[in-house]
DNA sequence: ATGAAAGCGCTAACAT
DNA sequence: ATGTTAGCGCTTTCAT
């Protein structure tokens, strides 16, 4: 059987309100005993029942964080950072992949729920909020949407700042004294959009001219990312007035579209740059060293745990917030020839 | 407040004891009741309190897993391997990286234990196995060993089998009419080894000769895989008797080394053969697809959330298991040239 | 077929 | 400085 408090006391001829008390780090116990406890507690390997204290406390010190999959690098850095700030304060943090399964997303927060966790971050797959709603109407823990947010959100978000992704993409280019710039633009969707937005800006800004044929979208979005980008820029290659620069939604267009140029001896950086986004450091020290922009997802996850915390904390006093993390560009060779 | 037993018993006016019975399927209630409940039990979106029922009960029907990061791809088909064998059961999975800290990992292993669960899975960075015999001495829930396997473990393990990538791959390259396999092997680890044994023991049996200079160990282990699949590749390729088959520890290493050939001019896979391992989804779809091992990842998971099922339901009775795991090929272009 | 009482391991509030 | 009592939400056991 495993050790309770009860065997502690047992052991130590102490009760077991006493043996609490020196493990909550109460102060009115003799430094004595309190050596004596510690000192036991330690041989016996004793571990709180959570379950048993969060029934008397309602509180775990545990957060949940469900999130899509558990292969993605990017999410990696979001975890770290997360893990981090809960540690911080002393709270737990265990974690559950839905499996890119937006219904199994729901029974995973059930299971968290059931636990009893005392907030719940989520990278959703949700396309609506109303699940969440619902959810929060029986019980309010704190809730905090991370990375991805769901169409309508009124509820704590921190995220990445996708026009700035575009923009500071864009900018570099700009600065690489690049005049005609292509954009291989992701998937449809609102972060993707507000991407292209921030492309375009930094054109506007830098009085150069949106041109639509620049911006390419996935013809074939069944084909592997690789394949998508270096297609696209075959494709570029061919026009009139070849780009000299070209940004990408992820690093593994961008090393596609690389290769697409290699393959045709356009010379890197010198005759073209190249930027992706993720920073991936597999991808980015590929043969090309590939400069790209980086989602700082360990500020990500800091920012969001500590919002977890705070709203833990301040009840329900504290309204919700939205936070977007700015991101930064990492140089590497890609881009490095003429700046 | 969020809704109790005792609520549902009191709107209905029932006792809780008969939710409680309803809710975990007793027989003993009249099919009308239970109707009632259910309907109520929905429409007020009730979830049990595990912490509760655990105190009574001493189970959570939960299983934790405990792994050294989240950012690995081959990790994520392992996690859901598990995931489906714990679901099947209707257990629960609660994950924790230990971010690659091998202390950090013992305490993410007593969050859980503190929480309670009813098994432990482990994919350890632990290169003794001294702290989990400690662990059991005090209180013993299954623990199952995953992927990665502490020196001298007497416990539950499931893995890779690790001699068979070698051979396999080897095997593969055999049949491809490869003459001269070269093997890229990884680091100096205890799985590594295996596989460069399954290598030597695949040339024997088809009477090649081992010839231990086209047997690379890095040489710059700071250095990307990618570069270092490249560098040894070049190397390779000045020798007198340049190989005609190459299998490389990681999918990474191989795309380095394929790189590495193409920049040479070699026809791939006419004049040289590729074999990787891992079977990763982004790497294999690169320039050319690559032929790799599949490690399977998802059965291994199944097994290893098998094993741990059983050793729960089992009481102490089972005796530890040892599950090995063979891997797969996966055919593509990178070795189909006269196969 | 339904319910009352007791108790799981812990801690808040109150003695001593 | 230490201990007692009661109760968190649930389930086991034993009535009714």
């Amino acid at each position: 059987m495993r050790v309770r408090l009860k065997d502690i006391a047992k052991d130590l001829n102490l009760s077991k309100m006493t043996i609490s008390k020196v493990l909550r780090g109460q102060t009115d116990i003799s430094d004595e005993t309190k050596a004596r406890v510690l000192k036991r507690v330690k041989e016996l390997k004793y571990i709180p029942n959570i379950s048993a204290s969060s029934l008397r406390t309602g509180q775990t010190k545990t957060m949940g964080l469900v999130l899509p999959s558990i292969g993605k690098p990017h999410l990696s850095a979001i975890v770290d950072g997360i893990r981090h700030a809960a540690g911080a304060q002393g709270y737990g943090l265990i974690v559950s992949p839905s499996q890119e399964d937006a219904e199994y997303e729901q029974r995973q927060i059930e299971v968290f729920l059931s636990l009893q966790v005392d907030a719940l971050l989520i990278v959703s797959l949700q396309e609506t909020t109303t699940f969440f709603e619902q959810m929060q109407r029986s019980k309010s823990i704190p809730l905090v949407f991370v990375d991805h947010r769901p169409a309508g959100i009124m509820q704590n978000y921190v995220g990445l700042h996708d026009v700035e992704v575009g923009r500071i993409a864009c900018e570099h280019l700009i600065h690489c004294a690049c005049k005609r710039i292509a954009y291989l633009r992701g998937p449809r969707t609102a972060a993707a959009d507000m991407r292209a937005k921030g492309y375009r800006q930094a054109l506007n800004e830098h009085g150069l001219a949106v041109q639509s044929d620049l911006v390419v979208e996935s013809m074939h979005p069944e084909e592997s990312e690789y394949r998508r980008g270096y297609e696209a820029t075959v494709r570029l290659l061919q026009r009139r007035g070849r780009p000299d620069g070209v940004m990408a939604y992820s690093d593994m267009m961008a090393v596609g579209a690389m290769d697409a140029a290699i393959s045709q001896a356009v010379r890197i950086p010198e005759e073209m740059c190249f930027v992706g986004c993720g920073d991936d450091a597999l991808l980015c020290s590929m043969r090309i060293p590939l400069t790209s922009i980086n989602i700082a997802g360990r500020e990500l996850g800091l920012k969001a745990g500590q919002l977890a915390l705070a709203a833990i904390g301040g009840g329900n006093g504290s309204r919700p917030q939205r936070i977007l993390i700015k991101p930064r560009l990492v140089r590497r060779k890609s881009s490095d020839g003429h700046c």
